[in-house]
DNA sequence: CGGAATCTGTACCGATGAGTAAAAAATTTT
DNA sequence: AAAATTTTTTACTCATCGGTACAGATTCCG
């Protein structure tokens, strides 16, 4: 153990209950108040440990986003492509279901439309979305490769239409869609895979 | 003409001025300065002609939802359908394109994830799009009875459908999405439309 | 011409935002 | 037991936020 007053709260914990508050009013609409009553420390704990708000944003992202692909990557390991997408979206109805994790994805609840000082987080969350879309890319590539995806297929065409069928999903959920209601966009977006 | 020293400027396109910020920043991510820069105006006359920052974005949102609303019943008044749905998503890539416009649609980045103040604000963009959702319901609705959607079909999971890769559209267009990115999204979106 | 009415501009208000200085407290090392 | 180190706590700074008071300017109506 370190030198020094140990800390008397938990960084992982901590770190979660941030990352909480940034998924449910977004990295605009949370205020370092907000942040620090959620963590249960004071502001200047907040900043020794993770840095300002950006950085603290940051990391929440990283906890957030390394969870969450490991899931995507999981949940498109499946025999076919089409048995992939299916688990996904299915995979995002039922998620968003659960009442204690917030509505829609971070990565499209955290920075929309933002005002100047917000821009590089906006961006960040631009990428992280284009590397999901990558992944469900490259699954449909693999898709053609293994034959069960028509050969003629655009695969870019396709993973940005899942994606945005995704991003759609996450708007629908904060917009109080039941995971029911998920299911049934799920269910029409399957019947767009491609069929030889 | 009412007494009094008349305004000097405009009241449709300070609104519209408005508007635009709003549309590209949200409505949290919008501050007066930024209001009255875009307006031209200065502080007291827009709290004088248009209330305060709420007022304002109800009163920027009800222009937009009405200009909204009118292209949108115009579009689903086609033949079929099939070629009203198709019509608006395409509609929909193209007039992503347009560069005098903010990019998305303003009922999914006025107020998506925010703080407690700007909750009404969020919930009345809900019901917007809701409405929305409503409109292209009808329109299935009227298909069936038309006989080209088959009447088996759930025109509300159809509805939704449609709205949420709609609202997907708005997120890709702010990140980035070309017009014929978006072109792409229409086109496997209407692969999954109801066929006998 | 003289109010009455309305808009513009400056200058301000209190509240809240993010971020920090500095002393007190708790622990390890010497 | 004393020194060094790190965290906690309180109290603060300064900028910006939304919103407004008030005086000066410009018009209409009598």
């Amino acid at each position: 153990m370190s030198a020094g007053r140990p800390r008397e709260f938990n960084f992982d914990a901590a770190l979660d209950s941030a990352l909480h508050v940034f998924w449910s009013k977004g990295y605009e609409g949370t205020s370092l108040p907000d942040l620090t009553a959620a963590m249960g420390i004071n502001r200047p704990s907040l900043y020794a440990t993770f840095g300002n708000k950006e950085e603290l944003f940051r990391k929440a992202l990283e906890r957030y986003a390394a969870e969450s692909k490991k899931r995507l990557d999981e949940t498109l390991d499946q025999p076919t492509a089409y048995a992939a997408i299916e688990k996904l979206l299915y995979g995002m109805a039922d998620g968003s279901a659960c009442p204690k994790s917030p509505k829609g994805c971070l990565l499209v609840q955290g920075a929309l439309a933002c005002g100047e000082e917000a821009q590089p987080i906006k961006e960040e969350l631009v990428r992280r979305r284009q590397a999901a879309e990558t992944a469900m890319r490259r699954r449909f590539e693999r898709g053609i490769a293994d034959g069960d995806i028509p050969p003629t297929t655009s695969v870019s065409d396709l993973a940005r239409f899942y994606a945005t069928v995704m991003h759609g999903m996450s708007i629908q959920s904060t917009g109080g869609a039941s995971a029911d209601d998920l299911r049934g966009v799920a269910q029409c977006a399957l019947m767009a895979f491609p069929r030889k």
